[in-house]
DNA sequence: AATATTAATCGTAATATTGCAATATAAAGA
DNA sequence: TCTTTATATTGCAATATTACGATTAATATT
């Protein structure tokens, strides 16, 4: 039905799932990376490197804010958007924490 | 168009999306987990732990067999499935190396 | 061979996502 | 105030995703 039943599932299970959902557009990535590479742009920078139209920007752009990754701050008419480092840390320790999971039992146990 | 213009990002982007995607499911998580938890299982054990039919998970374990994090052993009837130890690894190092690449440089510049 | 078990596939419905043109909003400058 | 600049929102079309019932395929078991 092309609707998730999130309510089946721990609130960990969806937080993670949200945020690597976030994570699954390339467009995304590649804001993410541009904000790493340039520290800080106004959202027509964005436009100009990605190549995508600026409707579709700034829909990605809101994704990204809904989760916390980026911020933006109004400078006059344009928007300065850099990626919010507590957030990010928060974020990379997540992702840490699911991948060691398994990480520190590897060879413990074999496959099937 | 719902169609994501793949072609204008690169390989990597690409890469890095594809797999977050795959994770940004709470069902694809909630069985990695239980993987994690059991080491290897048959795709029923799934149905009755996730609590999504049957056809649904089958669904979901061909999307996470489609990125190699996990496999499925047929095993006469059943098919047993566990983590992909290798694979598992080679995307820990995925989003290791994306976060870091932010972490390893924050402080050194301001946000807006 | 007939039946049971397990998983994959097919078909379908409902919802979500992606992308953009057109428009709206909001602030700066002339 | 009028225009310019920059971003957000709206509305829409196309495609993707999620979920499941029904069916199929393949192997065990009797």
């Amino acid at each position: 039905m092309g609707l998730t039943k999130s309510d089946i599932f721990t609130e960990d299970q969806n937080n993670l799932a949200n945020i690597a959902k976030v994570l699954g557009h390339p467009a995304r990535i590649a804001i993410l990376q541009y904000l790493i590479k340039v520290n800080t742009c106004i959202g027509g920078d964005l436009v100009n490197q990605i190549g995508l139209a600026q409707p579709t920007i700034s829909q990605h752009l809101k994704e990204l804010k809904r989760v916390g990754i980026i911020q933006g701050t109004i400078e006059g008419t344009s928007v300065c958007y850099c990626i919010n480092p507590q957030k990010w840390k928060n974020i990379q320790t997540l992702f840490e924490t699911f991948f060691t999971n398994f990480t520190s039992k590897i060879d413990s146990d074999s496959c099937c």
